[in-house]
DNA sequence: TACATATTATAGCAAGTGCTATAATTTAGA
DNA sequence: TCTAAATTATAGCACTTGCTATAATATGTA
């Protein structure tokens, strides 16, 4: 392998652990706002104290996280109320959940168990570019 | 849906999340073990500044990485000197890298470009169980 | 050898997620 | 209504990854 082909692998690969770093934040905003949605599809709302159980974290773990997602404009909410999201966060949520529900079924046309299709896809999801989801799409819908 | 399959849904659902926590603790051991392990087979030693380099990240927060990574005996170095893997060490290095080349072949052979697939592999290998990696081979050798 | 350069270690900061304990507030039932 | 239970907020802890600036050590070269 030529000098210029081994910079251009390491570059390549710097790069690769770059995107990474970036996705890992993004993760847990995707994971609470996809929850989030689901919470008020399912009941008009979301309450600390169901995101805290279905995340399976501490009450004010999630109370810390919204406070978060609240500065940077992604979630309403008024003190000892729910909360709701803003258009902002609406768009990820729904991305999020269109991008989980692909990949669970991607797996599960592998022939991957349904519950570890769940659970593997609560993982890879927030690491899938739009290049390979495609290809995902393209393998279930040839 | 009934309510014990909703109870179902949703410990299946936070027994996600919390794999999903698990794995990103791994992940950056798995990242720097990996990486360990290739820069020892290329040049004989993993250096605190080649780490640095190769991750994109500042030398001293390799140093305090590496220094959590000695105490739970994942690597031995000496003050000022290089790193290298303990037995530990290496056998989560070699299966993180098999893991990483599996899902590289795999994405390529789903039509995903290498670049891509290289940086996506980074994200999801982590996130990937036995069950999804055993479908990935059997897609690719079937 | 001695000095300049490269490398590693340390100090100290910021920001994030996680926890428990406890205070404040809301909700629901007697 | 009024009180008990449920819920949310706050305080404060530990730990982690990231950074910059700087000190200590090692390496290579004149």
């Amino acid at each position: 392998m030529s000098t210029s082909e081994d910079t251009q692998k390491l570059d390549t690969q710097t790069e690769a652990f770059r995107k990474d770093r970036e996705h890992r934040k993004r993760a847990l905003n995707d994971d609470y706002l996809e929850l989030i949605g689901d919470l008020i599809n399912e009941t008009g709302e979301a309450r600390t104290v169901d995101i805290a159980n279905r995340l399976g974290v501490a009450q004010p773990t999630v109370t810390k996280v919204i406070a978060r997602l609240k500065r940077e404009e992604f979630v309403i909410s008024e003190p000892y109320r729910a909360i709701y999201l803003t258009e902002k966060g609406k768009l990820i949520a729904t991305k999020a959940k269109h991008k989980h529900q692909i990949i669970v079924s991607f797996l599960q046309a592998l022939g991957v168990e349904a519950a570890i299709a769940e659970r593997d896809a609560e993982g890879i999801e927030h690491h899938v570019s739009e290049e390979t989801l495609q290809a995902f799409v393209t393998f279930l819908y040839p």
